[in-house]
DNA sequence: GTGCGGTGTTACTTACGGTAACACGCAGTC
DNA sequence: GACTGCGTGTTACCGTAAGTAACACCGCAC
């Protein structure tokens, strides 16, 4: 067989991908995320059909990109989980690591957060099509099961834990996001404040927290 | 001045809109979020012009759309956060009624959530748009600030309340957001179980938690 | 009757995702 | 050296959907 021929077209396929990923992210990067896939292929010097020749369609490309950028992040992310510290001090660094980064590349943030795709026709389930979810921001889903995993191996929740744990992994996520996305929008506070209020809040400050004299009465 | 006439148009092309939205409301829930134009118009028994006319383009009609549904919610909200009752009940009653009104009807959910917009051309500052979340789903924002609101009303949370309650209601919301989309994804519990996990998390207990025997060693 | 504003239409443009069919270049083979 | 196969690239096209222009009907004041 011609195994050596292949793995060496196969090397110069995947260089050649990973040079249209680089031309798709410097697009992303100046356009958001309603890139088109002509100007992607234009910013590689080629055409529409090699781009899909290579992903397949969109949803191929944006898989693609999406995985670098959600693998990149969630090492730092894992890093700042992993890191020898105390649990409060482990939790802020998460926060502020991933708070950083979407600071840093608000564009690719966006372009991994709201992919804006919509499937036209074919499935004409005349049913409720039950799908939500599914086209979701796979980075959500994939941080949040992260984070569910370090939980479940870390902590210790009694009986229920590992569902416990998917549900906080989902949850802190979510807020972290929700957080960040509206922090980065209107800039009220500082990262670090931002960080300490979160961390403050999954500390339990909102059930310690008294309530307000004066307010209606119970 | 011709002011009883006008009125009069007004209330016609008042109840022409609702009656719109109405038929808008049925097609997003039947096709979802990639509900065209033309389908709306269509099962409205006109055709787009008419459509363009009253809501100038399709964010004006998805505007006005989300707005009716976010209010509706809004309220339902409202009310679970004003009932009698202890703050950990009030809490748990709020989660349950977002997951529920999307467990409810989640082909709306998902459009309020996923609009899928994307303005073309126009913008073509060179600088890196920062204009993050501009685009995100305004039902988010919406119910954050509604969730800071009652936060800081009824809390005492020390100096820096006000800002605090905004971080927190953006991130309770986030995280209530994120859970359900997990969850109406995967039924991986029942909603009572989501609710009281989150509400577990949000009542410290991650803080409160024990390091698991055996794990590594910190 | 005649202009006029509101409601409706058809028919079009533009843009984008996706595809078909064709063209070049470069191995290896007879 | 011509032939074949394959990977890489192209142009030119299709379908769909957003958005618009221009025209048609209708009720109503004057």
């Amino acid at each position: 067989m011609d195994t050596t021929q292949r793995t060496e077209q196969q090397r110069s396929a995947d260089r050649r991908r990973r040079e249209l990923l680089e031309a798709a992210d410097r697009v992303v990067l100046r356009d958001g995320p309603q890139a088109s896939m002509n100007a992607i292929a234009a910013e590689a010097g080629i055409t529409k059909p090699i781009l899909y020749r290579h992903f397949g369609d969109k949803g191929g490309l944006y898989a693609a990109l999406a995985k670098r950028h959600t693998d990149a992040l969630l090492a730092s992310l894992r890093a700042a989980l992993d890191a020898p510290a105390d649990r409060r001090e482990r939790v802020e660094a998460t926060l502020d690591t991933y708070l950083a980064a979407i600071e840093a590349r608000p564009q690719v943030y966006r372009f991994l957060m709201h992919p804006a795709e919509g499937s036209q026709s074919g499935d004409q389930s005349a049913d409720q099509g039950f799908d939500v979810g599914k086209h979701s921001a796979p980075l959500l889903r994939r941080m949040g099961e992260e984070l569910a995993t370090v939980i479940e191996e870390r902590l210790d929740l009694g009986p229920g834990t590992q569902q416990l744990a998917r549900v906080w992994g989902h949850g802190i996520v979510g807020m972290m996001h929700a957080a960040g996305d509206w922090w980065l929008g209107e800039r009220p506070c500082t990262r670090a404040e931002l960080v300490r209020g979160l961390a403050d809040l999954l500390w339990g400050r909102l059930a310690a927290a008294g309530d307000k004299v004066g307010g209606p009465g119970f």
